[in-house]
DNA sequence: CGCTACTGCCCAATCGTTTGGGACAATCGT
DNA sequence: ACGATTGTCCCAAACGATTGGGCAGTAGCG
């Protein structure tokens, strides 16, 4: 009988003592593939074996076996900030995909402060993790590399850099959708908030957006901001006090563009009306704004569950292509004057 | 010298043999209290081990620590979703206190189904995390009577339930601010979207602000919807049906709030003027919004590192009193006509 | 000088798994 | 009938850390 059969959970061996095997053929039995099990035990001990297993509700203890595999199944994430619920959005998909894997993941927030990269990196790594995810990617600076370079394996979501694997929406179109838009609108005079300079996502969309103008002969204005409400605040007064004064403002990012419609408000503009407003990301909120947010919609769980997936090929010795998703334009009412 | 310079991260043992000594005094002077390291080692022994320890950039391993202590310093860490912006805001709470206690967290969606919440729990038991954080609790229910029944230390956040130890928000008094607030306005014909019929959150609130109308002898009519965008429309659909008509609406919550504005425009009127609207939560867009939003603030960061530090409490085997922290109400041009 | 009390270490067991290598019988092929 | 094969298992050594209990040598005490 089991020594212990309420104070502490079952082990092997509990399980071992009470068939009346070894510990290594109820390892055999509960954890190896088929073919093992076959040969690791007759049919009717490796019932008994399964049995007893369900009987005290066994668990395989997760250190012991990381400690033995030197393999962890952890999975370290990196973003700027979780209460951004687009990172958040993209850090569930990846959590999915990992349990579907068999995987634990865990999150950190860099505030896309390097120095808390570089810090949340080794702690990941001192918890031992298979490998990570990174989400706040900064496209200058050499702290990939050195990761790289280290043998650690990883992947990127959402920002790319360098040519480290990574999944991402196709930004750079995604700006070239909004500047079609615009153009198709009759904007001549336009305005971009490119947010952060380090972050792809932002230079892409913002690149995209211009590169279309310019095709047109249209030279447009851009400024750096925040990735939030705020900073699209600020960014937005300041292209508003340009004159002429823009009729459409592109922000890289939903929340810049909530930000940029409330600057619009102050600048006692008519949003949607006198100044059209786009943003990215089609956030849930963007459809249920008072005046509906036109934005490019990105599929941000499934990057997450494809970035997963990259990494788990990572992980088993590949050199994956980077993936690039289609984004799609939603047009809603704040860069449609007559809806 | 050690044996694998480069190849496998440094072990006590490689420690060491790099410094002549037993691992057993290793341990103890990287890891014991001061005086155990006083008692394990003379002064030289110490600074040669030290200095060994970082040349060899030495780092625990995890799991060789957790199986031998059995505490896996891991902290399990449910919420109804990640993407909804008030959880992932009470998580970074969480996550940044327990990393001032050495504790690693990982969260997981519940989406406030029991089934997943049994299921999440689970996992994270066989993950062997040292304790949990409900942000999901249903005041319905008994689950965590069971899991209280079973001993596992945990604590609720956000939401409480039952007498289980909890870190919450004054819920019920914010819900009587906004109240206080409309009846100065002079509102006699209000409404309440009082969110999830199982979250103690909308429930207080709602009993909090229906309770001050009912002393000013007016009755006032709630409906339950969920706690983002879609829901709060449709409830607020449902509230604006009503004749007469409500001059002022109280959601539950920013976003159905949100919803609430965007239903109240569609109906043809002007959200503010015509009905006023007011939220919970005080979430950064709500100041943003084209047209801002009153909110009730309460302090999400902390209420999380409060819920963590509470949990730490238990872990040490006491049994802490409930917190509650105080709600503000934040006053916008979404309850003010004349602004 | 004999006894105790430190000081400064080391030994060895233990946590729960995994895994290479046998051991011992029964069965098979020839 | 004899060696080879197969089916069933067991042994024992890890993985890296913690921790109770030694055991020398030196110092202090009467």
């Amino acid at each position: 009988m089991a020594r212990q059969d309420r104070k502490r959970p079952a082990t092997l061996r509990t399980i071992a003592e009470s068939a009346g095997v070894d510990v290594s053929t109820v390892s055999r039995v509960l954890n190896g593939a088929p073919e093992d099990v076959a040969r690791a035990a007759s049919r009717e001990t490796v019932d008994a074996i399964r049995e007893w297993a369900v009987r005290l509700d066994y668990r395989p203890n997760p250190h012991a076996k990381s400690l033995r595999t030197a393999r962890s199944n952890l999975i370290g994430v990196l973003v700027p900030r979780l209460s951004d619920v687009v990172l958040a959005t993209i850090y569930e998909g990846v959590e999915d995909a990992a349990a579907r894997h068999g995987l634990a993941t865990f999150v950190m927030n860099s505030y896309d402060r390097p120095a808390e990269q570089r810090a949340r990196t080794e702690l990941a790594l001192s918890r031992r993790v298979d490998g990570l995810v990174f989400g706040d990617a900064h496209s200058d600076g050499t702290f990939l590399d050195e990761i790289a370079a280290r043998r650690v394996p990883f992947v990127l979501v959402s920002r790319h850099a360098g040519d480290h694997p990574s999944v991402t929406c196709d930004d750079y179109r995604g700006g070239g959708l909004v500047a079609e838009h615009f153009l198709q609108l009759g904007h001549e005079r336009v305005g971009v908030i490119a947010g952060e300079p380090f972050a792809s996502t932002g230079l892409d969309r913002m690149a995209g957006f211009v590169d279309h103008y310019r095709e047109a002969g249209i030279d447009v204005p851009a400024v750096h901001s925040a990735f939030d409400t705020t900073g699209g605040h600020k960014a937005a007064e300041n292209l508003l006090r340009q004159r002429p004064r823009p009729t459409a403002i592109f922000a890289v990012n939903d929340f810049a563009a909530i930000g940029a419609l409330g600057a619009v408000r102050d600048a006692g503009l008519r949003p949607g009306e006198d100044v059209a407003v786009a943003g990215f990301n089609d956030t849930p909120l963007a459809a249920e704004l008072p005046l509906p947010l036109t934005s490019v919609r990105s599929p941000m769980h499934e990057m997450g569950t494809r970035a997963l997936e990259l990494l788990v090929s990572v992980l088993g010795g590949q050199k994956p292509a980077s993936e690039r998703f289609d984004p799609e334009l939603v047009v809603r009412a704040s860069t449609l004057p007559g809806a």
